[in-house]
DNA sequence: ACAGATGGGTTCCCTTGAGGAACTAACCCT
DNA sequence: AGGGTTAGTTCCTCAAGGGAACCCATCTGT
């Protein structure tokens, strides 16, 4: 299908979507987050065909999101588990999760509650200013240059 | 490309990738999100096909994300501007500016920043717990069967 | 009144990646 | 030896993405 790369952007969203940008990517990482780690148990769940599965998992272990590791020695065998970089990405499913949650539910509620494990409790994660601690929203937010911007670009190259 | 449909399952996140997985969606809403909001405007800065561009504005306009703004009658001209929903799939874009900005930068820095405009202050957008401020990660999450879940499936039906 | 510009699409054709099913390989158990 | 499990690989088809060219209504300058 003719994909368009967007990892040479001056754009952390475009790299980002470079890297898990495709469709089935975001979902093996869920399946990674909630503990279905094989090869089979992966393709199971999503019936994803084995191929693009195949394809998908060597592209997040070279890209050091997902990284292989043994649980057999004998009949050599590896499951997927999530690396510091990809426990970082799983904050943005947490976002798609909880947007799916809120506007995409239906009236039967949500398919599946977060419980923070620390605090014990199911509430949604929403983004927080660093700073201030107050919510942050689209309309909340002013884009400016950063220090990785493109110089020689035509003026707008956000995000 | 004979793409798998990802709205029908009983998972949040497969639901909000039906509505912004395919390339392109999250790189026109994040145009719109700062700014960029006519056709060929946004067209040009992200050197999208026409077409594609049609078909996504489209789909995006009809699922309720972005809604079509009249800025000059005679002429009939529309600009597109985010819905409320459109603001809260926003957060999605965030979290994946945050990620590629720790992630995928480079040593030059993070082409953008993103000013918190009530506080003014540039800083990062993190998840946390709307029950106890706490930051939310991957691996503090446990993952439970919500009221919308479908009973009919074979266990395993996460997020 | 006509030429050219502008904004916003539409049409056509080609390529390429997703899907699916079948096959392979390495090892285990009995 | 035969069957089972796990993890891939190969091959073919088909439709979605990409690009370029075209279209149409309206404005602007002269």
């Amino acid at each position: 299908m003719q994909r368009t790369q967007f990892g040479d952007r001056a754009c952390s969203i475009a790299r980002t979507l470079d890297l898990i940008g495709e469709p089935w990517s975001p979902l093996i990482l869920r399946d990674v987050m909630v503990g279905i780690r094989r090869f089979d148990q992966i393709q199971a769940e999503l019936g994803i065909s084995r191929k693009v599965l195949t394809e998908r998992l060597k592209w997040l272990v070279e890209r050091g999101v997902l990284a292989r590791s043994e649980y057999s020695t004998r009949p050599r065998r590896y499951e997927y588990v999530l690396t510091d970089e990809g426990v970082d990405l799983c904050d943005v499913l947490i976002a798609m999760a909880r947007f799916g949650d809120r506007w995409l539910a239906g009236p039967a509620g949500p398919p599946v509650l977060y419980r923070h494990r620390p605090c014990g409790h199911v509430a949604p994660a929403s983004p927080r200013c660093e700073h201030c601690d107050q919510p942050i929203r689209a309309d909340t937010i002013d884009v400016l240059p950063g220090p990785g911007a493109n110089p020689n670009t035509e003026a707008n190259q956000p995000a």
